[in-house]
DNA sequence: CAACCTGTCAATTTTAAAGTTACAGGTTGG
DNA sequence: CCAACCTGTAACTTTAAAATTGACAGGTTG
């Protein structure tokens, strides 16, 4: 198993920079409605600005958006912030043996398949998506 | 966390249980095989047993598939093997905030068609397709 | 220049998988 | 019947990655 909320942290402070007013976006803020550390949000943010999702300026408070929210999917989000597959191949087996030399070669091609089916549907989830069922139950 | 080879390992095992001979199906001598602790193999076979893939004797090395092999699918393991979500929804947002006391609720209802979309390809891969794909590459 | 901020490093804590030891109890051949 | 296997579990310890936190260099602004 793997639990991190990388995805929907991310999602999250994205949300907050569209969302909240200019004077409510420092770290510290975000930090405050993720309630998380400032840290960690300013982490995710530095993943943010280095996929091209978000742009930032060295010691103001006014991140902003470089797309339009119809623009940026969650499988933006998630290859920006989240570098691990959703299933994985145990790399260590016995190679020596039949099973433990071929398992992984073969499992890695089907998890593939899971993969990209998954990612599929990431990339149709927009943020503006998301903000509009946000705003829906408000 | 931490990367679960739990799908992986499972799978193995099944194989194991199929392609070996049976004098070979001690937990010990799968273990060779995937190249792990034999407690790590019979604690996997214990959660196969209870979902109905694995049928074993106490004391007897003998473990056997309760079905043929293109009855038995990845996701039915990864069902018995893995608890866990695929993503997950950070739970400890700032309830009294605008985003963080409705993102949670709005983001599961994605991750579930992600996940569905997932568990969708899961469920049409095989023991056979896998097991086959392995003896084409001996 | 005081009071903010970002960006990043580094140390620590946390959590679940993985690894390990131990042991009760089933099985089997000689 | 007992020695040598085995299973099934409980109860640890270890490991890996995220999360948390403190610290600090350096940008920004009234």
């Amino acid at each position: 198993m793997r639990t991190s909320n990388l995805l929907s942290d991310a999602t999250h402070i994205m949300l907050c920079v569209d969302l909240f007013d200019a004077d409510q976006l420092s770290s510290n803020l975000i930090a405050a409605s993720v309630n998380t550390n400032p840290v960690v949000v300013r982490r995710i943010m530095s993943k943010l600005k280095v996929a091209g999702l978000l742009a930032t300026v060295s010691g103001k408070a006014v991140p902003t958006l470089t797309r339009k929210l119809e623009n940026i999917t969650l499988l933006d989000i998630y290859l920006a912030v989240d570098s691990a597959n959703l299933l994985h191949v145990d790399e260590l087996t016995n190679k020596n043996c039949v099973i433990g030399g071929q398992i992984g070669h073969t499992l890695s091609k089907y998890y593939d398949k899971v993969q990209r089916s998954a990612y599929d549907e990431l990339a149709q989830i927009t943020l503006k998506d998301v903000a509009h069922d946000l705003t829906l139950n408000k």
